[in-house]
RNA sequence: GCGCCGAUAGUCUAAUGGCUAUGAUAUCGGCCUUCCAAGCCGACGGUCCGGGUUCGAAUCCCGGUCGGCGCACCA
């Protein structure tokens, strides 16, 4: 592992074997679209499923809904991304060079320029007489990007028929949020999730999946009662767990991170809430229990300056991507400005009925532990991939549970055929397996190794007299015996990590 | 979006205006093979798209697409 793993080095490798392809690609492609391939569909299925059983089936207090993709347009003119998605800018006549027309007349004339009209832009532009700041040329007629992909909903494409694709998941569990506390007889705290598509027009995709225009989000609101930002019920469970912590203050003094326990963390005041606290563990946690580095991730508070106006705290989880720390989720306290949004241009009550003080209380939201899916992807690749000089051979040690490929089947010698796809006949339907009978029996080990497969059962000569198979461990290449009546129950524990690979069989030589 | 650079089988790669576009690897079929990419035979597969220059273009020119880097952008 001498060299460093780049993201071309994981795009050609997903591309060779079928976990990602560009989208559309005998036409030339789409830039920032991709499409899943085989592995790549059943690796992400099985993140999502991950996901969901963890933040939801496991949980009391979250339930999960599946809202549609293009929602009332109004949604997003409440939520504030009709207008804050529509960034103005400005380019220069000559050098052709693009500016955000707020920065930019915030720059020129120290005014809060923020929300500000195309129109009035160009007053301000013309009566200043703001030129472009590199080449000092004319500037010309500021315009308006938004990133919200457009389109007709009926018939008729007029300006009343303008809908959009939702440029985040987040905005139905909101709008939801009535139906959803009525149905599921939830108190609180609790919260909603989804798993879903969301569409942004970047301007520029860049870095393989990590920014597209076409994405998944797996998002989770948290509601709590408005003056219980201080009393998280589940702290307990995460005072141990020790993380990269960078804060704020550390970055402005600039010092680095420091590991903590999430209880020095919270002691010494870095981290105010315990809800922040938790959240931010809780999803460290999840990525690890499913193989990834925890040594990849650390958290990061936002700066005064980058937080939401309406954002008390904002910490994110970020992982050593190759092109730097990167952002996987904000776990930010929103307060209950998106209830507020809705109710003030829905006009309908969101509010529920507090027992306690007999008044009718908005909900606060303390966390959204929101994640893209196919940057969860990528982490989990990332730290999977090893190019193991000594077996000559790419090894992709993703944690069973996620593997697209869970059991490879193959008999020792071609003559073995008929008793070896016997076994796999009876397993392939409990299992993703796969049967392999090409080449020799190193060659198909390799070939496993590089899609991931943790385990191996090869059948030999032994197999009929003595109803015995040899199970192959991918990460240490060591090798069991185990009796073919006990394999179903052998590989199901093995996959879901109930046994170590050395005590489920005969360990040999 | 802007600027610079690039694009040859699934992947990596040779060919700098001239033979049927090179080689490796992967994949598939066959032979062989008693546990870690052994060997042999065979097959499939390529100059990103469109136009131009030329007797002749993978090669030169123009436009587009896609990708990398920098800038900008990043709810």
């Amino acid at each position: 592992m001498a060299e460093k793993l780049t993201i071309d080095n994981i795009s050609t490798f997903c591309k060779s074997k079928g976990f990602i392809y560009p989208s559309s690609e005998i036409y030339g492609g789409m830039s920032g679209f991709f499409d899943y391939g085989p592995l790549g569909a059943e690796l992400k299925n099985n993140i999502k499923q991950a996901w969901w059983k963890f933040h939801v089936q496991d949980r009391e207090d979250i339930v999960g809904i599946d809202a549609s993709i293009i929602m009332h347009p109004n949604v997003w003119k409440a939520s504030g991304h009709v207008a804050n998605f529509e960034d103005i800018l400005v380019e220069c006549t000559k050098c052709k060079e693009r500016y955000r027309a707020d920065h930019l007349i915030e720059e020129a004339l120290k005014i809060q320029a923020d929300g500000l009209k195309a129109d009035d832009i160009q007053k301000l532009i013309e009566q200043n007489k703001i030129k472009c700041p590199k080449c000092k040329s004319a500037l010309d007629k500021p315009g308006a990007f938004n990133l919200m992909f457009q389109t007709y909903v009926g018939p008729k494409q007029s300006k009343e028929s303008i809908a959009y694709l939702r440029p985040e998941t987040a905005q139905a569990m909101f709008v939801d949020f009535k139906q959803v506390v009525e149905t599921a007889r939830l108190k609180l705290p609790f919260g909603i999730a989804q798993v879903g598509r969301a569409f942004r027009n970047e301007i520029s995709p860049r870095n393989f999946l990590f920014r597209c225009r076409e994405f998944e989000q797996m998002e989770i609101e948290y509601f709590i009662h408005p003056g219980s930002w201080e009393e998280c019920p589940y702290v307990d469970e995460i005072m141990d767990h020790e993380i990269f912590v960078y804060s704020a203050e550390m970055q402005q003094k600039k010092e680095k991170g420091k590991k903590m326990k999430m209880k020095e963390a919270l002691s010494d005041g870095i981290i105010k809430s315990p809800w922040h606290a938790y959240w931010l563990a809780t999803e460290h946690k999840w990525f690890v229990n499913l193989g990834a580095n925890p040594n990849n991730f650390r958290v990061r508070q936002h700066l005064p300056d980058e937080k939401a106006h309406y954002s008390k705290d904002c910490w994110d989880l970020e992982y050593n991507f190759p092109f730097g720390f990167k952002e996987l989720q904000g776990i930010s306290d929103r307060g209950d400005y998106d209830l507020q949004q809705h109710i003030k241009h829905s006009k309908k009550d969101l509010s529920l009925f507090d027992e306690e003080t007999k008044k009718k209380i908005v909900p606060h939201v303390v966390a959204e532990p929101s994640q893209g899916v196919d940057r969860a992807f990528l982490v989990f690749l990332f730290d999977a991939y090893n190019d193991d000089k000594e077996r000559g051979n790419i090894v992709l040690k993703l944690n069973p549970r996620i593997a697209p490929v869970k059991v490879g089947f193959f008999p020792l010698m071609n003559k073995l055929d008929k008793e070896a796809r016997e076994i796999y006949n009876c397993l392939r339907k409990l299992f993703v397996c796969q049967y392999d009978k090409s080449g020799s029996i190193g060659r198909r080990y390799a070939r496993a190794d590089e899609i991931g497969i943790p385990y191996c059962v090869t059948v030999d000569f032994d197999t009929k007299e003595k109803k015995e198979v040899t199970i192959r461990d991918r990460d240490s290449t060591k090798q069991i015996r185990v009796q073919v009546s006990e394999l179903k129950n052998v590989l199901y524990r093995l996959i879901v990590g109930e046994v170590e690979f050395e005590k489920a069989g005969k360990l040999i030589k």
